[in-house]
DNA sequence: CGCGGGTTTGAATGAGTTCAATCACGGTGG
DNA sequence: CCACCGTGATTGAACTCATTCAAACCCGCG
């Protein structure tokens, strides 16, 4: 719950009570091993998912294979708060690392958070937040470079960790191959790996077997023009 | 107020009550020019605007001229819903033709639509959609070829129109530039216009100077998957 | 040791861009 | 009525960014 807690309560200072109220739903929790499908296409889902542990991708796949990563999810993602009666997934959600789920049934979820304000408010700052994400992946794959797109990308995820995470670090935590960067940045597998080491060469960042560390993230930053206003962390106590 | 009341009561019967309430709320008519801007970047909005007339875009310029087009927006369509006392647009809404807005305050809008479940749910299905569209946008722009993405953004604006108009035909009425075609798929104009000349060669459109007509429906639908249920329509009654 | 998943590198190819010229058309002013 | 714009569409040629294919590499693991 810990994460969720910090994701929705960076808005809106919930209080105790209002939030208690959510943790003490009915729920299962489940586990998803890494490439395991959480939501498949075209499944009905009437629950809603929070994500406790772990990295998730919600994704396209075309007839003749390609795919489409539309967002990541990660810890204190809540997904399918929007679907209903009729709803079906037109895309499917799959576990990237081990995933720790928590599953709650839609009806309750809407009515306790529709029974207080305070509650409903930061849900509602969160569906602002995820429709900002879109927007930004739009521009990203629609209008920037390679280079761009991946340093963005780079950037936004180690931006929403700290949020997680509560401080800001250059060192991020890639849990999965560069194969979802390229499905998520709609590129070459090929093409990531020759972009990374292009920015490696110009200093930009460092790769481990571990991860990704930001060497100069003020130059990166202004290289592909990320400004992470858009991801409404103002009032996160973050180092800036 | 027709088209909002289409759009909004395609999914839930709103009966006659729960939607005179929205359109006896104070608001403002207002007029923008083509190319106008409705709001800019940057600015913090707590209006609610609604489409009456004509066709508006939401993007986003960087700074070296590049746009991109993050969606089309119909009449009907509502926006800055979601914007509240702190949040700044981090997009920029534009007039494409001539467009008549209905301004209301978000504080007002609210209360009406919390005040009622049944336009409630009608909202949510709404923002379903619209976060349904994006998503689709992103799969389009990075997994797609310029020739389906061409189609499928014909298609789903055909059928989008078709959804205000309540009857799908074949012809649509494209009063823009194919600049914005361009700017909305990632596509350079130049390159728009030669896939619309491959596209007519291959006897799926035909186009005049009042808009295009799509000649082959099925085979075009297919050749780029274009799969409507993302758009939620079912419950509209249209020739399928 | 050898296998398998993922990454890197090179060379050839290709889809889409850029630049520049031409065309089509509606509006304006002489 | 016609010359002259200006905006947008189209076409051609050169170019480029990114893809594809294929080989090599790396590394952890049985």
């Amino acid at each position: 719950m810990k994460p969720l807690r910090n994701r929705v309560g960076h808005y809106v200072d919930l209080g105790q009570e209002s939030f208690e109220s959510l943790s003490a739903l009915p729920h299962r929790i489940e586990t998803r091993r890494p490439g395991e499908e959480i939501v498949a296409i075209g499944e009905t889902v009437d629950y809603v998912f929070v994500i406790e542990t772990g990295w998730a991708i919600r994704y396209r796949i075309l007839d003749d294979g390609r795919r489409q990563i539309v967002n990541f999810m990660l810890p204190g993602a809540c997904f399918d708060m929007m679907s209903m009666a009729y709803a079906k997934a037109d895309h499917a959600v799959s576990a990237v690392t081990e995933v720790r789920l928590r599953r709650l049934k839609s009806a309750d979820f809407l009515k306790a958070v529709s029974m207080r304000p305070k509650l409903a408010t930061a849900f509602w700052w969160v569906a602002i937040q995820e429709e900002a994400i879109l927007r930004e992946q739009i521009v990203r794959i629609g209008r920037r470079s390679a280079k761009e797109r991946v340093s963005h990308l780079l950037l936004e995820l180690n931006r929403r960790i700290a949020a997680i995470e509560e401080k800001l670090t250059d060192f991020i935590n890639l849990p999965f191959p560069q194969a979802l960067f390229a499905d998520a940045l709609g590129l070459s597998v090929v093409h990531v790996s020759r972009t990374l080491t292009k920015l490696k060469a110009e200093g930009m960042i460092s790769t481990s077997p571990e991860g990704i560390e930001i060497l100069d993230r003020d130059r990166m930053a202004e290289m592909c023009d990320f400004d992470s206003r858009y991801l409404h962390l103002e009032r996160l106590k973050l180092v800036d």
